[in-house]
DNA sequence: TTGGCCTTTCCTGTTT
DNA sequence: AAAACAGGAAAGGCCA
């Protein structure tokens, strides 16, 4: 069913991702994010329509939102076979959760059925629902992808999509892969770390603000008023900074 | 509606 | 000379 469907109905363009692309990696990439249509504001939210009426952009922000709560491994996701409406979403079986996104879709699909039957107050209680997947699924698959999670906090979209600048640099700095070479420990100990590719990092930063007019002159301003409320400590080096006694999270051992 | 916070934008001057 | 730094000032956007 699914490849008849998902290379048909569900894909308008099959090329336009790589279906083992990660959740942050679509996101990072605007090219990739798919053009939905415009928001209206009876199209707020998806936890305000039952799944059947979601629009494909409820179901991109359900899949973000179920990655983000339930730390699900987003690269796990084919992403393509997931641009689908939630009519679509909700004729879907188990079996085309599991051949769609392995391990995680098991996930996916039983916390879609619960949201069916018993409304968004499950989605809402992380620890009942992750104790029902757990009741379904293999001990050790949850685990691996809680694992990869652990390993690399930043993994999932909703990290990176952190609310401000610095936090935006130290996920970057937390996940190597997803920086491509922008920024670099320089003493992770101290908290030490270098703007390798300031260009880039503007890009990436007015990216997540969709604000394409980004450069790094504006975004060093916005880092340098991070001295003042202890953020950042100043470093009398050239696109080098360090993270000050408010700054929390980026230490190996501590959270 | 308002006030606070966090940028964003622009600017001038300085340093590397 | 160019890139980066420093920091003032004002405006924008978001949220409680």
């Amino acid at each position: 069913m699914l490849d008849s469907v998902a290379h048909s109905t569900f894909l308008p363009s099959t090329s336009f991702c790589d279906p083992l692309m990660s959740w942050t990696d679509l996101f990072s990439h605007e090219e990739y994010y798919p053009a939905f249509e415009p928001q209206t504001a009876c199209d707020a939210s998806w936890a305000s329509v039952p799944p059947e009426h979601w629009t494909r952009r409820h179901v991109w922000e359900w899949l973000q939102a179920c990655c983000d709560q339930y730390r699900l491994d987003p690269s796990c996701l084919s992403l393509c076979h997931l641009n689908v409406s939630g009519l679509q979403l909700c004729s879907m079986t188990r079996e085309d959760f599991l051949e769609t996104a392995g391990v995680s879709g098991e996930h996916l699909y039983l916390i879609l059925q619960s949201i069916r039957t018993q409304g968004y107050s499950f989605f809402n209680d992380t620890e009942e629902t992750k104790a029902t997947i757990k009741d379904y699924t293999e001990p050790g698959c949850l685990r691996a992808s809680v694992t990869k999670s652990q390993a690399c906090p930043s993994h999932s979209r909703a990290s990176l999509q952190s609310s401000h600048l610095w936090e935006f640099v130290r996920d970057l700095l937390l996940c190597p892969e997803e920086n491509g070479g922008a920024l670099e420990w320089e003493d992770r100990q101290q908290g030490v770390f270098r703007v390798v590719k300031s260009d880039a990092l503007a890009r990436m930063w007015g990216r997540r603000k969709k604000n394409d007019r980004m450069t790094y002159e504006k975004l060093s301003r916005a880092l340098r008023y991070y001295y003042k409320t202890g953020i950042l400590e100043r470093v009398d080096r050239r696109l080098v900074y360090k993270f000050g006694r408010n700054a929390h999270g980026w230490q190996e051992d501590k959270p």
